[in-house]
DNA sequence: CTTCATCATGAATCATGGTTCACTTTCCTG
DNA sequence: CAGGAAAGTGAACCATGATTCATGATGAAG
């Protein structure tokens, strides 16, 4: 229902190093690069991104993407995890500090959200919902989680983190963030 | 040292119009408002902008300066009353909340300090950091504050805030990063 | 009331960067 | 292997927005 006819050989291949060399380049200088470095990069003419991708925004959004699948992948294995037998809390904490250190990565791919209107909205990726809600549940049946907590603060803390701050900045800012999750405290 | 000879009196006038038109602007609509804009906001012709601030990074960043200003005006305030006998604790908390929704309305004063690379630094504003260092002591004097806590972290705090998200959301990130500040937890 | 140093004006200039499209090249089917 | 559709190319086009500067206006000193 979508591809009336298979893509052919040149354009898969074309559309694999497109999309490589604007993760790479999106990534390190932000989502402001220009298309023409985005299209050298590939090796390939600025036309050619245009085919695949009719706006820059949606260049963008698919860079994007790719980064939110990924860190579905990571939510949805640590609630496996818990799943098998681990302890919930040492999964979210640790969880929470791979996306935090994943996001300093790619940096600019959060940015991108922001700086295009490039379709973003973690809220609406249903499966890292579903199992970060397993997280927090089982996190609170142990009672290490305040009983109050939900996925939106969990975004909360991820939406807010400092990025663009250095390592150590951004693991005092957790050790200074994280007691308000606990359930000890408040 | 500075002014050779005094402004004239229209280069004033002009001077503070630009000043609230540029304030209005950025506040509103963010450091990317033209320049043109501004210009037109403040009834004065482009030219006259470069007159004053030979950048637009210089008028940016001269907005910024107001607002800082402002918010080192209120830590002042702010030690001057647990100088006075105020609950330190109260004060901080106070204060961190009214820096936080001055910020959120003039959001885009934030954004500036990104956005173009204007001159923000709030660590280098010697009297904030001056007066917020007397609060921390104050503080942690009383117990009410964790011990290792200092005006690095509160600036990472304020540094971190949902400035763009709704008040609701930033009174539940309060509650929930505050703790982290508190004596008692961790 | 001159006079001129300041200051203001705003059209023109420059730079950047997204997007288009007439034309060429390449795949793939028969 | 010929033919045409699919894909690629990149110079040109367009929009935006910062910055300049030749020219005109206006404060203030004498």
């Amino acid at each position: 229902m979508t591809q009336a006819r298979p893509l052919r050989a040149d354009a898969v291949r074309n559309r694999k190093k497109i999309l490589d060399a604007a993760h790479l380049l999106i990534t390190r200088h932000g989502p402001e690069v220009p298309m023409d470095a985005i299209a050298e990069a590939a090796g390939v003419a600025v036309g050619t991104l245009y085919r695949h991708y009719p706006t820059k925004t949606d260049l963008v959004g698919a860079v994007l993407s790719r980064h939110v699948e990924r860190m579905t992948l990571a939510v949805e294995e640590a609630a496996d995890r818990v799943r098998a037998g681990e302890h919930a809390m040492t999964e979210l904490t640790a969880l929470v500090s791979r996306v935090i250190e994943a996001a300093a990565q790619d940096h600019a791919v959060k940015a991108a959200a922001q700086g295009v209107g490039a379709s973003y909205a973690p809220e609406n990726d249903t499966r890292a919902a579903a199992a970060l809600t397993e997280l927090i549940t089982a996190g609170q049946a142990d009672g290490d989680l305040h009983s109050d907590v939900t996925v939106a603060d969990f975004y909360l803390l991820l939406a807010t983190a400092p990025l663009d701050q250095p390592r150590e900045v951004r693991d005092r800012w957790l050790t200074l963030t994280l007691p308000g999750f606990t359930a000890a405290a408040r």
